[in-house]
DNA sequence: CTGAAAGCGCTAACAG
DNA sequence: CTGTTAGCGCTTTCAG
């Protein structure tokens, strides 16, 4: 099928005019008699005439779009991000483009390349758990590509940084739960080296020593896939409620890892919180609805988005090369219900 | 800031050709030496060359590209549908964009608009329920705009169309609760115009005639945003349990609305399936992990996604003008659990 | 105030 | 087998 658009040579045609006059009318330039410029722009509007995209990239080069490259949109997190991004990215006249990884490495090199090969002007980027090398994010960078991480950062990179204090959310919701009465607290991670991950087993851990309890090594599982797969969380489950001294209570470290937990104990028949109590990152909506509600640490995801948004399109804007960065560290939020009730 | 990537010129100069035989030689002509083309790939490869979009898209006059317009990926139904979109997208070469409409009618129409105007080359879409007026879709359709309605399909567009058995999914769901012994059944339907709601609402009344019960016009409620907005959804509930003889079943027909039903009874303190029993639409995947348990009917998403888009891309490589229209009609699936349990 | 022409990166006749 | 050239739609000097 075929779809011809008007053009700025078709309006030129039609009344008379050079293309560049046209152009020059519709850009409003001082050039330009206010008679000329009155034609043009009300003709423009009745065929309802729009620039062509491809037109504009290259001839200035710049799309006016941005990239986003997350792990799933299915996730509650990302989605309120990404409605974040796009409410500032529209305002400023610039088209989103997403891109889902999957927690795959492959995939997410095969999109920053697409994206960077021209598509976007810039990129947003929480990188996969799979990604311990960041050289496909590095390089791009140092080559002048915008980049700006968010949620899962990195530390590697030289660039602007909007995370939640993922010590704090931690450190909060272990703190929580030993003033609930629960003592012998195991944490579900998602993959070890990412960063986020780091940081909230090191509020974990600093939220048992404050209160003088020790690490167990034993009541520490990592997923590898962040819990997008059920069978890890299974796994990881099972090995803790096989141990002789039984944990009491979890913090689950993200998003599926949490939903995947209490869908663990449905399929077991696990009572919560009487047999294990539970507190975990999660953005989803409905966790008052859930059975038990649940008590969370939530992040505030949209406004992460927009904060990253702003942040990016500046750098791309920017007339000169950015070297001063910022790493906003928003706080997290916590949300206490039924999972993780005072031990009887 | 600046990105600069390498073009078939960079590669040209670097190797003494000219730019066509260098373009040549990347999509591999029969007109080029062996030689040549291998010289040519591997410095490409080298330089990791990627052809410029905008440039591509200018010449081609297509952009290898589709949009996606629904009323907001975070949710579950959505978000789902847009993997299988991205899947079959990605694998024949297709970037996909994602617009939201937030079930407004403006955003809509400026998306359309947007996307039409040669950013991409068709586009799939869920209209929003404030649209009853589609000379937006039309209007592009007829000038040749490659467009494919999924979900929530438009009756008077002339093209390929995508839904579930609608009727079929609300007249299984209350017949399920006719079977389990409820007998005043409600029913909270999204905008009355839309055409899932009235093919709902067939389903509904048809499984209520089958079985000797008249319709109840007091039991039927709209909710103008589908539900997006809580206070819509308090306020027809509210309505309905004002009524002298109030109904003990609901059919909830959307998604949104199946969710803010049970945020509904869970404020109220409303016991389900005891005062109220309920099944409605979702395809969110943690309806088990509800309190209670969550009877559904849940559509094939991703499958829906994935046939819509292979029906597009048809559609937009397809050499001469689509005339023969296909309305592919899936099943839903009902999910039975807790809240909709036998009437004691 | 307006027009002609060049060029963004790429492909495809058309020439050699 | 390879190079030259024109043109996709648009902006922007440079000339009038």
């Amino acid at each position: 099928m075929k779809f011809e658009a008007v053009t700025i040579k078709d309006i030129a045609k039609a009344l008379a005019l050079s293309t560049s006059t046209v152009s020059r009318a519709l850009r409003d330039s001082y050039e330009i008699s206010e008679e000329t410029k009155q034609l043009v722009l009300k003709y423009a509007k009745e065929l309802n005439y729009r620039p062509n995209p491809s037109a504009l990239g290259l001839k200035e080069k710049r799309t006016r779009s941005i990239g986003i490259v997350v792990s799933e949109i299915a996730n509650s997190f990302f989605s309120q991000a990404i409605n974040g991004i796009e409410s500032v990215a529209h305002n400023r006249g610039y088209n989103v483009i997403i891109a889902q990884t999957l927690e795959n490495y492959e995939r997410e090199v095969a999109n920053m390349q697409f994206l960077s090969s021209r598509s976007v002007d810039g990129c947003l980027i929480s990188v996969s758990t799979e990604t311990n090398d960041f050289f496909h994010i590095n390089d791009l960078y140092r080559k002048g590509f915008p980049v700006v991480c968010f949620d899962r950062v990195v530390d590697s990179l030289e660039t602007h940084k909007v995370s939640i204090d993922n010590f704090l959310g931690a450190y909060d919701a272990t703190t929580h739960l030993i003033k609930s009465g629960y003592k012998k607290i195991a944490i579900l991670s998602s993959i070890e080296y990412l960063s986020i991950t780091k940081e909230r087993l090191n509020g974990f851990k600093k939220a048992l020593a404050d209160h003088n309890i020790s690490f167990n090594e034993d009541y520490l599982k990592y997923c590898a896939h962040g819990g997008l797969v059920y069978e890890e969380v299974e796994k990881a489950i099972d090995e803790l409620l096989k141990l002789k001294v039984k944990p009491d209570a979890i913090f689950t470290s993200g998003d599926k890892l949490t939903t995947n937990f209490m869908r663990y104990c449905k399929t077991k028949k696990i009572a919560i919180p009487d047999k294990i109590a539970v507190i975990g990152f999660s953005n989803l909506d409905i966790t008052e609805l859930l059975s038990p509600s649940l008590s969370v640490v939530r992040q505030p995801a949209y406004e992460m988005g927009k904060i990253a948004t702003e942040l990016l399109l500046n750098m791309i804007e920017s007339k000169r090369p950015v070297t001063d960065f910022d790493h906003i560290v928003l706080p997290p939020e916590i949300i206490v219900r039924d999972s993780s009730l005072r031990k009887k």
